[in-house]
DNA sequence: AGTTTAGCTGGACGGCGTACAGTTGGCCAC
DNA sequence: GTGGCCAACTGTACGCCGTCCAGCTAAACT
């Protein structure tokens, strides 16, 4: 896993192949360790999220949700590779994903957010703003087409209007 | 083309020998026609934003935008097999998308927005919100696994959240 | 009638994920 | 110490992919 995660760091899309390659070992050998392509992606995947800094039960609900989000953002930033994989994946649906799924809603009905449903719609909006701007700034070659600057700042414009709408819509 | 959205629209990602099968041609005849596999990709998406209908002049803002990513993210959801596509090309930039831009710039600025680098900004995340969903909601296998009726109602929700923080934000 | 040329074919190259069968080498029970 | 087990690996192959090259053919233009 340490080495897919390198591979599919510096440059272009994971390949068995090249994880093998860099190994040392015939491409066939990973499947005595993994199951297949998709499942070595969602153990990297979810292996990564285990960096995620969860927010303390004393973070004032809005600014816990903003560093949570923030640094999912950065973290697929710093994985341009795998956020098409994290696309298909809706998420991820890994143990640790599902940690952070908890963490955000606990943070929302803090918030005034009691609604399941309503906890549930913030979640994927959110979730989808952070997945998607990523992807978008991945861009085809893996190199984002736009400067890194503006596209966190346009980044936290659009997470700032989406947690004003999502906490103010729990009010009463 | 037309054979071209046949194909991806009937499952699964776009490949050449697909389209040229499905022509009763071989593989290597359609690059008479097509710049490769991401030009045929390219053209397919441009001319699919065609059909997008243009808010008039007298509409309202907020009403036009919300129209407008509408019927993006329909188009979007109605054609799964290219939005990956569709994300790596940082929503097109084809002539068609180029005209979509200056609709919404045009709407943004009625709206109050004047700032061309907010109007800039307002875009990217109103694009991403709309790209974004729509990935997600396409998963691995082209079926979402979201009830799509909940898919639409919380990308409406987060596109009411969006729109409000954008247009507040070109008060004054 | 002769020449150009658009559009195709056959074949190939390199790369991909992955399945199947067979080999190897270390570990454990006896 | 020796026999057997078994995890890990290799060799090979299949079927897919995008794409390039050289050559053919038939229609269009001069």
């Amino acid at each position: 896993m340490a080495v897919a995660r390198e591979v599919l760091d510096d440059g272009a899309v994971l390949s068995m192949r090249a994880v093998a390659g860099r190994l040392g070992v015939a491409p066939n050998a990973l499947y005595s360790h993994v199951e297949g392509r998709e499942g070595l992606l969602d153990a990297v995947l979810d292996d990564l999220l285990t960096a995620l800094p969860l927010p303390g039960p004393t973070d004032d609900p809005a600014a816990g949700l903003t560093a949570l989000m923030t640094a999912t953002h950065e973290l697929l930033l710093a994985h341009p590779g795998l956020v098409p994989h994290f696309v298909a994946r809706q998420g991820s649906r890994g143990a640790n994903a599902q940690r952070l799924g908890e963490a955000m809603r606990s943070l929302l009905d803090r918030g005034g957010v009691h609604d399941r449903t309503a906890q549930d719609t913030a979640i994927r909006v959110l979730v989808v703003h952070a997945i998607g701007d990523a992807a978008v700034a991945a861009g085809p070659d893996g190199t984002g087409a736009i400067d890194p600057d503006r596209l966190r700042a346009s980044y936290a414009t659009g997470l700032r209007w989406l947690l004003r709408g999502a906490l103010r819509a729990g009010e009463h």
